[in-house]
DNA sequence: TGGGATTTGTTCGTATGTATG
DNA sequence: ACATACATACGAACAAATCCC
């Protein structure tokens, strides 16, 4: 037979009920709400430890989540931010075609944070991209970013002090640039920028980010952390930046050479053929 | 105060030891052990289910797992395998390049299973993709791939079951196509690739993966999944390859533009400037 | 090969704390 | 203030895998 702890013979049927819609939903959020604990317990003929269990399983999972005081709701899943992190330059833009470092996102408009500058020695992965040495100042340019007000990512971009001592001030202020840091250190200091390097990695989310990204408390929910060093022609890094992107929420998506224009633009729908019969 | 519950102090606690390197590591991997439950129990005058419900806190996020009979064990984090995904060819390759389709890890020669060749119809986004209706029949070549003999990541790549009609009969052998099937469909049907389009996702990983991967079994350990399709100079897509990766082994890059020789050869690793003091 | 000791896994019962409405 | 519902914590018994002699 089966063979198959108890626990996980209820979260599996648990998993189906609420593929099959089967519970009703709350009256705001409209997620659906898990009958109460007391209550599994008698649907399934176990004790109340034993749905628990079943129950963590699921919220380890991020299929469900529990309030104290209120009940398990289903997480709802958000729909996925298409992210394009490769230069888009439109389609033959060629060899002279400016890099863009920001990040598109398809059909929506991100809106960022005030900048929190700060001056910190350099994280041991930063020094390294920068080619400074570890622990040297740099300067430290932090911004929350939301997509329609929820959200979406955590970026810090950072530049050797350096940059300030040779004239480049604005990299100090809490403004926004306008134009662009990359096209700000154009002006400032003559790098522009001929290429960048991607590094990504998934890792456990720290408090902070789960307190901002409004993560379920106990799920394994990874965010995706993007180092991006900016080069100019002659191979010196002048920007590292780095980027935490809730791994639910989030696809990334690189163009490498000739890619068809509706493949460029929309990623992640469909383009090509249709889909209705 | 704090007002932490008590299985999380439990749970801090352990994993500041495991960080001191304050337990004994067993015979033969040489993993860190912890003290048995009942100990744990003794030391933290707690009962076992909360010393258990610390201990469960930390399996979930990948710091240690338990065995029945044996006891519980640091999982040792694995070094990670640097993946560059981008196009490698060489500085200054220019407008002719073509681009690699496959993966390139630093210093590792990754050996491929054999290929289990299928036909299958095309999940939604294979089809979309592929821009074949969904549903259609496409040729899937199945390889699991290894470094230094340790699982690394599951590769699939589809094809419009088209191609064999029109002449591409290797597609259908089980060998590994020496050469690259890249090469090979152009030769065989005059498809040249001129670009490609990377999608990347987060997920948790089916039961075979877990297997496979010999992930712990109830831990916190995603999977990327990338979907890189390739495209000819007209803008069509011949072929899209989904491959899953270990989020806890590999780290992925992309180099776009131009990016120093150093860091496109050895990503992951110092370069530019001595650390050494 | 067997059998007993060890150690974690599963399941139950119970009591009390805490946030919600 | 009260009822509801999840969170924390303890104790106990037996099962199952492993290890050792």
């Amino acid at each position: 037979m089966a063979g198959n702890p108890r626990w996980l013979e209820i979260a599996e049927d648990l998993q189906e009920r609420i593929e099959q819609d089967e519970f009703p939903r709350d009256g705001d959020g409209g997620r659906q709400q898990l009958p109460k604990e007391l209550d599994l317990r008698g649907e399934y003929n176990a004790s109340r430890n034993t749905v628990r269990e079943a129950l963590s399983y699921l919220a380890e999972r991020g299929i469900v989540e529990s309030e104290q005081g209120k009940g398990t709701f289903v997480i709802p899943r958000p729909a996925p931010f298409h992210v394009t992190l490769s230069a888009q330059g439109g389609a033959g833009g060629g060899e002279g075609a400016a890099y863009r470092l920001e990040a598109q996102v398809q059909n929506r408009q991100p809106t960022d944070s005030e900048v929190k500058v700060e001056i910190q020695p350099a994280i041991q992965k930063v020094a390294r991209y920068l080619q400074v040495p570890p622990g040297s100042q740099v300067i430290s340019r932090h911004q929350e970013r939301f997509i329609d007000s929820s959200p979406w990512s955590l970026q810090t971009s950072f530049y050797p002090l350096d940059f300030v001592h040779r004239g480049a001030l604005r990299l100090l202020e809490t403004d926004d640039i306008e134009e662009g840091t990359v096209k700000y250190l154009e002006e400032a200091l003559g790098y522009k920028q001929a290429g960048y390097h991607d590094e990504i990695r998934a890792r456990n989310p720290d408090p902070d980010e789960i307190a901002f990204f409004n993560l379920p408390e106990r799920a394994a929910v990874l965010v995706y952390e993007t180092y991006r060093t900016a080069y100019d022609r002659d191979g010196n890094p002048f920007r590292v930046t780095v980027t935490v992107w809730p791994s639910d929420r989030n696809r990334l998506h690189y163009n490498i050479g000739l890619v068809p224009e509706p493949v460029i633009e929309k990623p992640g729908e469909p383009h090509g053929v249709d889909d209705a019969p």
